[in-house]
DNA sequence: TTGTAGGCGTTATCAA
DNA sequence: TTGATAACGCCTACAA
């Protein structure tokens, strides 16, 4: 089938045919309506690879804002990125990444703002949950078709969420934790600030399953550790101390490193364990050496890469996104499979 | 960089230029160079969507052979081929699968000929390694590229191979098994059958990693199944009565659900753990239960979708693999994560 | 050994 | 409101 044959069937020109299809008007209605019945009864789809070659010509100019590359989480977000700009640039794409120095709105709101004065096609985002922000990719998605990743703007009009579900993350680090923990005693958990909802909410989703441990679990109140690991060293290095029944630290986010450090440094990684999410390379090494017993990935490359595939079908081909969030696996990680690179998504596919 | 540019600045026609791309020779060796020379300094390469637009023309015919779909593992696998074939079929692929409805060598030999009577371009398999498929495999390898999946041939002549390291996947449900175990005991590997190399190579891998065990354990000598549930269900009502001192099954490979609904049956599923590879229908009622701890998936939809890619790569657009093993990820999942689907292939992604 | 030309299916432009 | 025509970049006969 092409559009040819559908052209030929209803009596009219391609050119027709493909206002048909594009609902571009400037149809007469029974002739719209006659196409449009050929084409479902012939279950008829442009031909993507033509389409392709066509738009190609034409460029789509896609952006791409980066919270700061010090949390290297989003070093393989970089990554996912730049596969797919590569991958797409063939199909006329150029993608302008942009990455924030610090994690602040007003950066947020400028940076973002000047990429889209370069006139954008489609931008894709991550930022701290303010109603703010929420206001302002309102404001753009009335312009051109956003999607966030890693942390969601629901209440917001982005086409759609490409990132993990992190209360569900949370309880299953919750899960692991039933399943491991081997005497009473306390939990502490870790985040980055109280404004990360990413992070609290995985401490809820943890919360919510400890009532089925088997041994008696008190979960302390969250300390913030400012995404740093630094801070992070020195609150575990206190609570160490403080806290005489800590049985778990579960790092929800941010620090991760130096928490692990600390519980390595005070010689009681055998008899604390250590839970934390996302596989940094540091990470890697602390499952293998015993320090982490569990961390849970997210795909960050994926979370890179599958925006720019998503507005690119969207803006090139006219395809709205099949879903709303696009949820990333929860990927357990321990000693044994700490080294597996899974296959994240495939490029090179046509 | 067009193919058109390229030959003007070598000084010659578009024709003589795809002749080197393609290295279809017949080109003077001093054009040759001059040509390769431009290409490499100007980093070109071919247009995808041009190349397959031209190429969805001409059609390419690709064959996959299925085992039994007995084993639901392996109705994942099928999505994951019919998927891909839906995706290819605008390129102008189209897929015959075949599937087998015993696991024997006899038929998978005629099924797999027959196939290859019908003239196709490429073969998509995976078999019980005997040294009489590997001969075949070669055989069929020195007139079509072959992809295997799941169960490789690592000494065939081969493409390449997309599944998991069975043996890293029991070494993984070891170290799970040794974070889990709360009391000495025994642990009753179940597997289908001994040639079987899937199902030997996990629990070679588990065995290696029960000496970091904190507590004592045993592990049984290894008891086959046959594949079947009601086999594996007598074999667990079996054992829970003879070895008393019995503290996880294993199930390596072959009757899962059986073993689970003999478990749950004996109402010792709070005391005994179970573990288990692939993530079936059942097996995510069997976790949410609480009858199986952890099992260990494999993206079954991607071991149907990638070996169709990786074909199309290969004879439409003249891209070898990049890898010879395709390891797929060790996906483990207990009741917290056993509902997420994981964004498994980028399949829209033109 | 090299060059030429036609067409893959779609889309954009222009003329009717 | 429609139709005709010219690309998009590559591949492949066929001609030279």
């Amino acid at each position: 089938m092409t559009i040819n044959e559908i052209a030929r069937m209803a009596g009219v020109s391609r050119g027709t045919v493909d206002r048909v299809i594009h609902n571009r008007g400037k149809v007469k209605p029974e002739i719209q309506q006659r196409i449009e019945k050929i084409i479902r009864e012939t279950g008829f789809s442009p031909n993507l690879a033509a389409s392709a070659l066509k738009r190609s010509a034409n460029g789509l100019r896609l952006g791409a804002i980066l919270p700061p590359l010090t949390n290297s989480f989003y070093v393989d977000v970089l990554k996912g990125f730049q596969s797919a700009a590569d991958h797409y640039a063939q199909y006329g794409v150029t993608l302008s990444i942009v990455q924030l120095t610090e994690l602040t709105l007003d950066e947020q709101y400028c940076t973002a703002w000047s990429l889209l004065d370069q006139g954008l096609d489609g931008l894709i985002l991550s930022a701290l949950n303010t109603p703010f922000m929420t206001d302002y990719i309102n404001h753009l998605a009335d312009e051109i078709p956003v999607v966030t990743y890693n942390t969601d703007f629901t209440n917001s009009s982005r086409l759609c969420f490409v990132g993990q579900d992190h209360i569900q993350a949370g309880r299953t680090a919750g899960n692991l934790l039933c399943n491991s923990l081997r005497r009473p005693g306390s939990i502490l958990p870790l985040i980055s600030y109280e404004n990360i909802l990413a992070h609290t909410r995985r401490v809820d989703g943890l919360r919510a399953v400890l009532p089925r441990c088997p041994v008696d679990v008190r979960l302390l109140p969250a300390v913030e550790t400012a995404e740093s690991d630094e801070v992070a060293y020195d609150v575990v290095t206190n609570w160490l101390h403080k806290q005489t029944d800590l049985t778990c630290i579960y790092v929800a986010g941010g620090g991760q490193i130096g928490a692990a450090d600390a519980l390595a440094d005070s010689g009681r990684a055998d008899e604390i364990m250590m839970f934390c999410h996302d596989l940094l390379p540091k990470t890697i090494e602390h499952l293998k050496s015993g320090v982490v017993d569990y961390t849970i990935g997210q795909q960050p490359f994926l979370q890179g890469y599958l925006p720019v595939a998503i507005l690119y079908e969207y803006l090139a081909l006219g395809q709205k996104p099949a879903k709303e969030f696009y949820y990333t696996s929860i990927d357990i990680r321990l000693r044994e499979n700490a080294d597996v690179n899974g296959i994240s998504a495939i490029t090179g596919a046509l």
